[in-house]
DNA sequence: ACAAATTCTACCATATTGATAGACTATTAT
DNA sequence: ATAATAGTCTATCAATATGGTAGAATTTGT
């Protein structure tokens, strides 16, 4: 059930774009330094999600990548599909490549897993770049806070 | 995050050894057949599940497998950490194989992954083999009652 | 024209997955 | 006793996925 190298880096990339929203084009090198991504790595990856439109990019001088849309319309779900595919746990309840399984009228395991895969995208299917970036600075200030307080 | 082969054919091994509680040992190549699960990587697993203490075995004639204790003390958690190792999707949020990520105060990710993992763990480690395949009894009973009505 | 940036195509090493083979050991019916 | 049965162990293998690299081509601002 683990989650890629290529989605863990994705995630990050789309943090750090986030944090960058319309300050304009932010470029691979400087994502990758600052996340410390592998810079040949992150061009293909940012590539898949500019191709799935999740990000805009501009060639050339000052060119670079930024969100396609606002960050609070940007699930964890979309960037996590793009790179690995599926979320579901087995293909007969999956919707994004969804295969009927042999037996599925009667098939035990089906119910459970639809019950993990429905689990599993109520979290990434609303979880946006927005709130999450909001949520850690939220506990961010609230750390400091109390480290001010102590 | 799909399921692995060996976990699948795992958890379909189990449901038959569930079915099959207290009729005394099941012999490999019958689940095999059965489950048309491949006989020597069926082998492999089932050994896998002795090791840790789910299945007992009993060699020579008339021997097999069999559940070590009540499948309503078995939970689908159980068998897949067997097979697959850690559930999390990310090793700083596992409890099987915990690594801390380098940043892991600050990290914005982290939280969000923590959710995905208890959102999995709440249904695998709760659900029991006992109950999987009650469920499933039962919603074979209301189809089959609603086709007869009609 | 030139430099800076993305894009595209291809490649590669390693690990994991799914599966098989065969020798070995333990049990038991006869 | 012994033959047949059934799990155990070690090793191997092909296919695929993963993580990463290389370099040429293309686009754009100055």
């Amino acid at each position: 059930m683990k989650l890629s190298k290529k989605s863990d880096y994705a995630l990050r990339a789309m943090v750090y774009l986030t944090a960058n929203y319309q300050k304009g084009a932010v470029q691979i090198k400087e994502i990758s330094a600052k996340e410390k991504i592998p810079q040949k790595f992150l061009e293909n990856i940012l590539l898949t999600l500019r191709k799935v439109g999740i990000l805009n990019s501009k060639m050339g001088l000052r060119g670079g990548y930024e969100l396609a849309r606002s960050p609070d319309l940007i699930t964890l779900g979309q960037v996590i599909r793009a790179l690995d595919g599926a979320i579901a746990p087995v293909d007969c309840v999956s919707q994004m490549s969804y295969k009927p399984c042999s037996e599925e009228v009667t098939c035990v395991i089906r119910s459970v897993m639809m019950d993990v895969r429905n689990a599993i995208t109520d979290v990434l299917d609303k979880m946006t770049f927005a709130e999450m970036c909001n949520r850690a600075a939220d506990s961010l200030e609230k750390r400091e806070a109390l480290t001010y307080t102590i």
